[in-house]
DNA sequence: CATGAATGAGAGTTCATTCAT
DNA sequence: AATGAATGAACTCTCATTCAT
């Protein structure tokens, strides 16, 4: 018979982490319960709060993991030998990467920063500076090889991100878009998250090149 | 006695809205009651249900007027002898300028977007493709007379929205960051709408110019 | 048919208070349910949050109406030509006559005092400081008339208090005790609060007397 | 390593009760968690469950540890040679200085008491029974012998009890008083248990001694 | 139009208690 | 004798929504 693996906190408590996960970038913080996920995850709804503090701690908890996720998989692949368009390269493609294979994280990403950070958790907010700061050493370096022009970080920072995550989180939106044919504007229904990134790359890349 | 001035069904119909928007684009659909609407408007509960069907129906009104009005000023600034550039140029910058306005309203796009619509009224389904619909025109205008090359409209969308989009929304944040200035990285805090948008209009114009 | 006589702010309030008044008496603050309440009184369980802002709050109007409205019977009763021997009196009846009535209030008198305050809400706290300095003020009378001697008010307060309130909520217990007649002590079990006010009265008036 | 001494079933069981005594006494029977137990006596919570049936029984053992306790002490200090008079300032002064030691005790005691024994467990009702009934036969004496005169013990023995209860349960609550010196009423904020006690035996030999 | 009163269905959190080791 | 993990049953409080006036 299959013994249902009980008691073993570490798996237990991943378990609920991934849930929640999945639920949160679904419905969002209010509308996710704690039922939900307890259900989710076959887990029984005082065991969350044997491991977590609150709901708050949990989503804190959530989202701190996949920064922390996040970062470590973009920084493996940056190799000091690069040249800044070949990080750059790297820095976007890795995001992107990420991204599809968490497709629950862009949506979580973007409505946090939609809070101002009213409700981020301090840590998350470090977290989030760190990422800013690796790209932003990346175009800084860029900028005094010459291979760079009129930078503001800050704003090409948000320019990737941004288009990412909105074209992954509105993926499903596109492809109901494209099904009622009655306009016929193209939303890119089909496109994979490798030529988007590709294509936001190369993009990216004419931007910063040109002096004016 | 100071009489109230009660009675005006257009005058508290608006009043609804206008603290409605303001308060869900701070705290997000579920995190505002009808009882802080309510409080805030110095209104009656039970009238907010007088002029609108529930919640949610007060919600997707919210957003079909924003969207509605930001439609509309961007189309009067659209006229038919600009070239795809200028065109381009004012849609960037009559966005921003709403947005500006409005600041109450890039948050609110962007969690809309976050939850892939699947809490998205059809109205506002509808109206966001109308703009969408708007700059696909002046980008394949572009792209037929040569001046863009190598489009697509669906990623150059969000790529405006979403920069401009997050910069403002996140303007609390880069404050904030900026003053914890123990990492010295530029979160261009000062940076005015202004600003962001011009900047925001001379690369994506860099980035259609050149051929690949 | 009966009709269920309802919207009637001021008699749903005082239902309330009423019920909670009871429960809270017979069972302590924590044992008591907001359940309990609310099915007692027949009343929507929400009501009670409409009227009260919480539990806490609620238990604190149950006790303040009660802590003032013995103040105003005992000072009622008071005259300013008593002597104060006959003030003495009329203070023990008094309080003795409405725990009688108020059958609740020893019990949750008691018990708010074992907790040193740490649970007592302020407005509480006020009232039986002023209660406690009416009796202080017939004590000092007679003092300096020549009538007392030796007197330290709390501890006569106290005793006073202790005592009746002590033997009000035992009534059950010691009616039980008397059954149970294996030992045959007198608990006092057939007393009435009027022969125990009249006693208690008796023997603080002797205790007052004498110089030593 | 710094091994915890483990393994000691009596003292692990006596520490159990030592703090469970001290959280019982300050937050009541329901508002002191098994866990705050726990927690405070560095045991782990199961083991609570090995000792003790469960938490009302816990309870139960603490109540009657301290009532076996006090009635020994009382016991020991009585001779039979003493006057009832002498016995009377006895059991006055061993319930006074065993309260001193403990002063969870009275708060313990109070409450107890003010839920008409509807919680009371059979065994601690039987150990207050034989209090009493051990000054009920001081004061029979004193009657039989001419000393005391117009004695109802059950009276007398809450009189005694309440006072020197209240006294010490309220001792934080009228050091505050005295603090917010804004009306000047003393509440004996300085008497120490000695003096109370003193004082509560004198007065109740002033009561008894004379006739009517 | 407008309002205060009322309601039902949850949601988050706590806690005594037990299980498995 | 001792422990960390797990559970079920409450309990407090909130909120969208409706009713009666």
């Amino acid at each position: 018979m299959p013994t249902k693996q009980k008691r073993d906190a570490k798996k237990t408590k991943q378990k609920i982490l991934t849930y929640a996960m999945s639920l949160f970038s679904q419905k969002g913080f209010n509308a996710t319960t704690v039922d939900d996920i307890a259900k989710a995850g076959d887990v029984n709804k005082a065991l969350i709060y044997y491991y977590f503090k609150n709901k708050a701690d949990l989503y804190a908890n959530v989202m701190s993991e996949s920064l922390q996720e996040i970062y470590e998989n973009i920084d493996a692949m940056q190799s000091a030998e690069d040249s800044p368009t070949e990080a750059l390269k790297q820095f976007i493609l890795s995001y992107a990467t990420f991204a599809d294979v968490h497709p629950y994280f862009p949506a979580l990403l973007l409505r946090e920063l939609s809070y101002s950070g009213s409700r981020l958790p301090e840590t998350m907010f470090v977290d989030m500076r760190r990422l800013f700061a690796l790209l932003s050493a990346i175009l800084e370096r860029g900028e005094a090889s010459g291979e760079f022009h009129n930078v503001i970080p800050m704003i090409i920072h948000f320019m990737i991100l941004g288009t990412i995550n909105l074209m992954i989180t509105t993926a499903p939106l596109r492809l109901k878009a494209a099904a009622q044919a009655d306009v016929n504007v193209d939303t890119c229904a089909e496109c994979t998250v490798d030529e988007i990134s590709h294509y936001v790359f190369e993009k990216i890349k004419l931007m910063l090149k040109e002096e004016r």
